[in-house]
DNA sequence: CTTTCTTTATGTTAATCGTACACATAGAGA
DNA sequence: TCTCTATGTGTACGATTAACATAAAGAAAG
């Protein structure tokens, strides 16, 4: 069975069990190095790469099925998830040079439905937490800075950048961190994250001082120490006023 | 042929010519009289509500069929439109208790998906230019207040109480109003409006104070006479500056 | 051991914003 | 002409923000 006869009875298999003409795709954000960065899979045999989606099970909530995607791609559970856009175009992107691109084996264009519209998620995730796994589809996955993108199927790129900008938005208004900083960490290296995500410098000050005035860290008696310099204090956040202030919507703005 | 026929061949036409699966639900809220107000249709020969909806032709943009839902309901074109939610839960409300109170004929329950997601748009129009419509399932349509909803089909309630929450975070760094209120209004209409989404008072010193400092008003010669007391002026949004202020998000937290 | 250098932690100040409240004004009705 | 009340404008005060200053810590260099 070569890998085109085994693509195509994957799509079969997909058309029989999921929902037709609905996917979904999911931009994993993580945090790295002072860099924001975004899971990404290679299509199998070729150098162009794409988001991790998929399909949604007949009997399963889009929302579980985003979930199950994120899972499988990083073997994390129950992270921050978030649908952010429907990408609805009758013609999302120019599909003879898709699938060109792709290598797809040409029985293959009579098997699937003229159009898939997807359904955009996002999610948090604490980078150095996640095993990142290729499927069925792809023989690598792994992480880019959001800066510099490959060569991306589809209309990724676009959907990368509707996320970043939700993303931006999302900063004004809701705290972020709890899902892509490790367990413990220190508040200049929270700065880095919001610098990151906003795209621009932050003064440390002010920053330290609108951070701990949330009320959503703890301080804690340890010290990141080894490094030149004064050693900073590390910092967990307060589940529960960090849930809060994710529900009320504090304003942060920083 | 009977209204039961005509309903299963419409829905065979239905399925043939639009994306299965799928459909989309309008929050068309309106604003008359100091309250925030909702369309709705009442399904034929019944006494239950919904929201109008509809569902995307295969070559049709799903914010494009969102825009002609609106058009073919309220007869007005190119208005605030939005997708705030994809509803995707497997089960998301009783189906037989539904097709129950839809008085839904049996032979229908055969010629239809298990299940249909639908996404969720909302609309800001002016009361005063709409016609209500009601379309081949209804055999009414009309405004009701946020407040006072009939007994309402499918999760219906729930998409209303999504988009209204939407709606008022929106509220928080984005002007609305162009699309509610007439052309022409006075500064304490305006502010009606804002008590009707909010849901509470506001102080009509600050709010003149905060709203006049946007620039997104321009203030005319005329007033708004013949009623008892002092006359107060009429303003016009100021176009520019308002879709300024929607795409800046400039904070305006009343 | 002392000095130097740099990052972290905390502090200060002036400007701005939000909230609460006061008051003069206009216009219809008594 | 007086009254009543919604409207338009203004003021005061506390809270918040943005910009800038300084002290403390800790490793490296002399």
């Amino acid at each position: 069975m070569t890998y085109s006869d085994k693509l195509i009875s994957y799509y079969k298999t997909i058309a029989n069990d999921c929902v037709l003409g609905v996917s979904l795709d999911c931009v994993i954000f993580g945090f790295h190095d002072t860099r924001l960065k975004v899971l990404l899979l290679r299509w199998k045999d070729t150098n162009e790469w794409c988001l991790p989606g998929g399909f949604i099970y007949k009997t399963e909530s889009v929302d579980d099925a985003a979930g199950r995607v994120l899972y499988e791609r990083t073997g994390l559970n129950k992270l921050f998830l978030q649908q952010f856009h429907l990408f609805g175009e009758a013609n999302r992107y120019d599909r003879e040079d898709t699938w060109q691109r792709q290598k797809m084996p040409m029985p293959f264009s009579g098997s699937w439905p003229d159009r898939t519209i997807s359904m955009g998620y996002y999610a948090l995730v604490d980078y150095t937490k996640v095993t990142p796994t290729a499927d069925f589809l792809s023989d690598a996955c792994g992480w880019f800075d959001v800066g510099e993108l490959p060569s991306l199927l589809y209309d990724h790129c676009r959907i990368i950048h509707v996320a970043l900008q939700t993303l931006r938005l999302q900063l004004n208004w809701q705290p972020i961190g709890l899902n892509l900083m490790p367990e413990k960490f220190t508040i200049p290296e929270l700065q880095r994250l919001y610098e990151a995500v906003l795209g621009r410098p932050l003064d440390s000050r002010n920053f330290h001082k609108k951070i701990t005035g949330l009320s959503i860290l703890t301080r804690l008696d340890e010290r990141r120490t080894g490094r030149a310099h004064k050693s900073p204090y590390l910092y967990q956040f307060d589940l529960s006023n960090y849930q809060r202030a994710l529900v009320n919507g504090n304003l942060i703005f920083v």
